[in-house]
DNA sequence: GTCTAATGCATAAAGGTCTTATGTATTAAT
DNA sequence: ATTAATACATAAGACCTTTATGCATTAGAC
């Protein structure tokens, strides 16, 4: 498990990412998939989860589809034109910011 | 200039790590050295800075030393064993996040 | 068959870190 | 002589997250 503060900032642009890389997800399949791409090393709480779901959703960069699934609600989300940008921006922040941190802390990163 | 919100929980880890690099440092000079490595990047506000190494200081992390160069003081800090312990975690910690966000994010660091 | 775990949504209080604002003082530069 | 840079420090507020809680359905274990 990571640290839950270098977390900080990083929630939507993973969100906005594994909605473009994914199409519709809903909430719940975001917590497991990042749960099993990141070995359970990164767990969305679904605290923090809905609440940043709905602000993405109220900025116009989400749009929602609720599908009922016998008598079970899912609520699907999927990018809108602005959060297709807004998720180019967020990788490349976040990749710019790695660069960088790889300076400062004089680390070499390989991938 | 790096959104603000992606270097929450790494102030720590700087701080550590530019001690760990260059010995003993006084406050104001690790702001200023952050800035230069990071090419304006990374601006460390004073607000963050001093208590960061206040607690780090009463954690057993720090040592200081106060010169006085003709009437203005600086405060040296430098790391204790502890300290060069918590270095080294806190680095390898965020290799380790950096690591496992490429994965989520797909995307390849190289540096 | 009943109980528990997993699925699925959601909100609210509290915590932690940082930004912004402010304060004081010395020294260098214009 | 005034401003910018150097050098310390603290406090209020903002922001995002964790933790706690709540409700409801469905699958699995015993």
């Amino acid at each position: 498990m990571h640290s839950p503060e270098l977390l900080k900032g990083t929630l939507q642009t993973i969100i906005l990412k594994v909605l473009k890389d994914n199409g519709k997800m809903y909430g719940y399949e975001i917590t497991q998939l990042v749960n099993e791409l990141s070995a359970g090393r990164i767990l969305v709480t679904e605290g923090a989860l809905y609440p940043t779901l709905h602000r993405l959703e109220a900025d116009g960069h989400l749009k929602t589809e609720v599908v009922t699934i016998g008598r079970r609600i899912r609520k699907y989300y999927s990018l809108t034109p602005a959060g297709k940008s807004l998720a180019k921006e967020r990788v490349n922040d976040f990749v710019d910011f790695i660069r960088t941190m790889s300076v400062v802390l004089q680390v070499k990163m390989s991938s």
